[in-house]
RNA sequence: GCGCUCGUAGCUCAGCUGGAUAGAGCAACGGCCUUCUAAGCCGUAGGUCAUAGGUUCGAGUCCUAUCGGGCGCGCCA
């Protein structure tokens, strides 16, 4: 709806200028508003007041020439008018409304779906987390919101890449791999010859046992068979992270989380692509020798500071295989990608565009692009629970879903921007579960279906492609307002597109199911007038279906009884 | 000290890339179930949008400074 009525005031802004009655020498972007207040009308415009100026003419006798060709605008609106500084406000006809509810059944489990993306490829990178445990709440937010931006860009029509991405051979997978190591001979944290660094947690034992019990492993990205001797370095270090892997899927599993792509650091070394990229930058000129070290002149690309590419002693530090891989990116034709990760990282972000700049490759300078999530801090038992990997005290991924549930949690963490830091209250999520909003729109859901199960009991079912006359009956404000909503469903779709914020879609759904919520309690659906009976019935069968496929797009169920 | 980020009702947070009288949930108070699910609805109360300037027809939103919370500032990842 949003979209139509940007169009017709283009073309009508067209006819003005062919007529001669405006003379702008460059169209504005056209903006759309929905006014807060009711008596504004349903959708509102301001670009009378924005092109006053560059007019020479007052904004609402430029809003006045603007209606003069707008007309009704082929029956759509009941009324247009011009109001306060200049706006234009549009009242759209109940006719229209209703109609646009044979819209919604027509395009059923894809409604809310746009062409937006045009079918063009996006990746998505998130999660990323390494080998060396469990996923944790931290993870967990980043899969959900990673996760759910990639529904909602899918569903914005772009051609989505999920991809994650580890570390499998640095320092701390070492230092893991001597941790399961000790676990495997007995030696205990508290031993003199334990690691300096090593990992604490049980789940280290569970390794070591699995790894001496020669299992083997299957992991979405990993395949092996534990070699069982306790010298074997290499192959506990093989062992532990396909294990450790193999968690992750578990975990990743259980929130219905999926990934296309896996991509492991090491093979940036084997594929020799990092020392492909040091060369070139090297080649580039953006290189010098300082201490024994080889540096990139990030401070050329802004950042504050020079970084080391290459240590004293000749291993490579972190950015360096990353800024391969976000060639390797480029490469796979990707010419937008998006990396899902924790603020807390947010300083890799100038280092790698750096990287990328000084390759001169033909990148953009603003690719690739961020979505940073802030810190979750876990509360329990009204105290702060300090996640410490390597000391094993923190709350996993897993122990979350299981105590508060997959739809709550993937509820919860996406529901607010990113960018908001998000206080995770255990006991409050599990004692008083009824209180999380995701019962309440899936309770909308749920009460809708009773509905059609009592119609079904008494002979009623709601029509297919029914008449405008059929339609007519659905007149009162609660109904107009939940077709309101519904139809606006595609454009919430492409704002959490455009600007990368899953939460939209969250108060999209509370709005909805609050919507419906109202009309239920003032109407009756099922009543003696057959008729109306049947019109909202249809009404109501629209609005099961948005809410469904809503709710779908972020991963979370539609439930037919509550 | 520098960089990024946040600061909106008692609490947790929205506020549609500058629009009209700043919203929701929870908590508080008062109502609504002999009829389709009360996990619901209706109403009341609650605000100097951290502070001070600036930009313009118009600022919670943009700019500058200050204050406060978080994160980062490693030849760790």
């Amino acid at each position: 709806m949003r979209n139509r009525i940007a169009e017709l005031v283009e073309s009508s802004l067209n006819s003005a200028i062919t007529s001669q009655e405006l003379s702008t020498s460059q169209l504005p972007t056209i903006t759309i508003g929905t006014p807060a207040n009711t008596e504004h009308g349903d959708f509102s415009c301001n670009i009378a007041m924005q092109m006053a100026k560059g007019e020479r003419k007052a904004p609402r006798q430029v809003a006045e020439i603007l209606i003069r060709h707008l007309g009704d605008g082929n029956g759509l609106f009941s009324k247009t008018e011009i109001a306060g500084p200049g706006f234009i406000n549009f009242f759209v006809a109940a006719t229209a409304w209703q109609a646009s509810l044979l819209e919604i059944e027509s395009q059923g489990n894809t409604f809310g779906r746009t062409a937006t993306g045009e079918g063009k490829k996006m990746q998505v990178e998130f999660v990323s987390a390494n080998p060396t445990g469990p996923l944790h709440i931290g993870h967990g937010r980043g899969a959900a919101i990673g996760d759910t931006l990639c529904r909602i860009l899918d569903a914005s029509g772009w051609d989505v890449t999920r991809e994650f991405y580890y570390n499998d051979a640095g320092a701390q997978i070492n230092n893991l791999a001597l941790s399961v190591q000790s676990r495997c001979l007995g030696i205990e944290p508290d031993d003199q010859r334990w690691p300096a660094d090593g990992y604490q947690g049980e789940y280290i034992k569970d390794v070591a046992r699995a790894y001496l019990a020669r299992e083997s492993v299957e992991a979405s990205d990993q395949h092996t068979v534990a070699n069982g001797d306790p010298k074997n370095l290499d192959a506990i270090r093989e062992f532990a992270v396909a294990w450790l892997r193999r968690e992750q899927d578990f975990d990743l599993a259980a929130f219905d989380v999926r990934f296309d792509v896996y991509t492991l650091e090491s093979g940036l070394y084997t594929e020799g692509r990092v020392d492909s990229v040091v060369k070139q930058l090297i080649a580039n000129g953006h290189t010098y020798e300082l201490d024994g070290a080889l540096w990139l002149k990030t401070t050329d690309f802004g950042d504050d500071k020079d970084r080391v590419m290459r240590k004293a002693d000749g291993g490579y530090t972190y950015f360096v295989p990353d800024v391969a891989y976000h060639q390797a990116k480029w490469e796979r034709g990707f010419t937008r990608v998006v990396n899902e990760q924790g603020a807390d990282h947010h300083s890799t972000i100038t280092r790698v565009r750096a990287g990328l700049q000084a390759l001169d490759i033909g990148i953009p300078k603003g690719w690739p692009e961020y979505v940073l999530h802030q810190m979750v801090t876990v509360m329990r038992g009204g105290e702060e629970v300090k996640i410490s990997k390597r000391a094993g005290s923190y709350v996993t991924l897993r122990d979350l879903i299981d105590e508060v549930g997959r739809d709550a949690t993937r509820f919860f963490f996406i529901m607010r921007k990113p960018d908001a830091q998000l206080v995770f209250d255990i006991d409050l999520a599990k004692q008083q579960t009824n209180e999380n909003p995701v019962y309440y729109v899936q309770y909308a859901h749920a009460r809708i279906c009773s509905i059609f199960e009592n119609a079904a009991e008494k002979g009623f079912k709601a029509p297919v492609k029914p008449a405008a006359d059929e339609l007519k009956l659905l007149t009162t404000p609660e109904e107009l307002q939940l077709i309101k909503i519904m139809t606006s469903l595609p454009d919430t779709i492409d704002d959490c597109a455009i600007h990368f914020e899953p939460h939209r879609l969250t108060y999209y759904l509370t709005e909805l199911a609050s919507c419906f919520h109202s009309f239920y309690n003032k109407n009756r659906v099922i009543s003696e007038d057959t008729a109306l009976t049947a019109a909202r019935l249809y009404l109501l069968k629209r609005t099961a279906q948005t809410l469904k496929n809503a709710l779908s797009i972020l991963g979370i169920s539609a439930p037919e009884r509550m």
